[in-house]
DNA sequence: AGATCTACCTGGTTGC
DNA sequence: TGCAACCAGGTAGATC
């Protein structure tokens, strides 16, 4: 389930891959996986070439070049961001390059064949992801892409602080929530929450600053680490080279409902917060 | 405003 | 063994 380390794994993984290719077609396997203008995707992506691959939030996104006889044709304004397109691989989203001859996987829902020969697969057993092709003018249009939040890695503490404190929602709905903060899922949460001590359920803004900045830090680290591991995998998550990465082997409490905690050595609980099945320690974490 | 529920989707796991 | 129920995950939208 690829949170910002794995889609930052799987964009510096399709980079070299993918630098100065040409998208030279596009084959739309399942409708439901393409948001937004189907005629986008159609008709503004084949014929231009892939000038950078990178990542917003949860988002994978590749920059494609727009060559100047067109850039009249392109409604205002021109030059804010580029043409993109923007992958969401929410649970069980995979981007993979094949050779030219490979045919469609089980659950490959988009193929761009590629001026090299080669071929990107877009995989996700599941139909919850989706690619999305974006005009400059597009953005605009694009609740998601207006709402994201800050990147927890660029962030000013002072400003992550502020964020959190004005809140009455609890922390890790917060952490969820993609238009507080960009980026994290449910493990990177857990995660973060629990080194810093921070009870899941404890409402945002009743929350030190002290600790706040502390989770900060935190987050930051674990990000840091599981960007240097490639990312966690659990069930589905693979990289761009189809390689797992290491990271859950530092998971602390996600995943390990009932087991010790290891630095007090209690049982780890378990609780729905936000909906989704959460894990801490409620001796470490107040 | 915030919480809770549902929908979306599939395959693996658990329970009877 | 067979089959139903449940679970995981991110986001949008409805309802209380």
């Amino acid at each position: 389930m690829p949170e910002l380390p794995e889609v930052e794994t799987i964009a510096s993984g399709l980079w070299p891959m993918l630098a100065e290719q040409t998208i030279e077609s596009v084959t739309i396997l399942n409708d439901s996986s393409v948001e937004g203008r189907r005629e986008a995707l159609e008709n503004y992506v084949a014929g231009r070439e892939i000038t950078h691959v990178h990542r917003r939030g949860k988002l994978l996104l590749m920059d494609l070049s727009i060559p100047s006889e067109y850039e009249h044709e392109l409604p205002a304004p021109r030059f804010e961001y580029p043409l993109q397109l923007a992958f969401h691989l929410k649970m069980s989203g995979r981007l993979f390059v094949y050779s030219a001859d490979t045919p469609p996987a089980r659950h490959t829902r988009i193929i761009f064949d590629l001026s090299n020969g080669t071929r990107l697969f877009f995989d996700d057993m599941r139909k919850f992801g989706f690619c999305r092709a974006l005009a400059p003018c597009d953005y605009l249009n694009w609740q998601f892409w207006q709402q994201l939040g800050p990147e927890p890695l660029t962030i000013k503490t002072e400003d992550f602080v502020a964020l959190f404190q004005s809140r009455r929602t609890r922390i890790k709905a917060a952490l969820l929530d993609q238009k507080v903060i960009a980026g994290i899922g449910n493990i990177y949460a857990d995660e973060s929450l629990f080194r810093a001590g921070i009870r899941p359920d404890k409402p945002s803004n009743e929350i030190s600053k002290k600790s706040l900045g502390l989770l900060h830090i935190k987050l930051k680290e674990v990000l840091k680490q599981a960007i240097r591991e490639c990312g966690s995998s659990i069930r589905d998550y693979r990289d761009a080279h189809g390689d797992a990465g290491a990271f859950q082997n530092n998971f602390l409490v996600y995943g390990r409902t009932g087991q010790d905690c290891r630095v007090c050595g209690e049982p780890l609980k378990t609780e729905k917060v936000a909906g989704r099945t959460t894990v801490f320690c409620e001796t470490c974490q107040k």
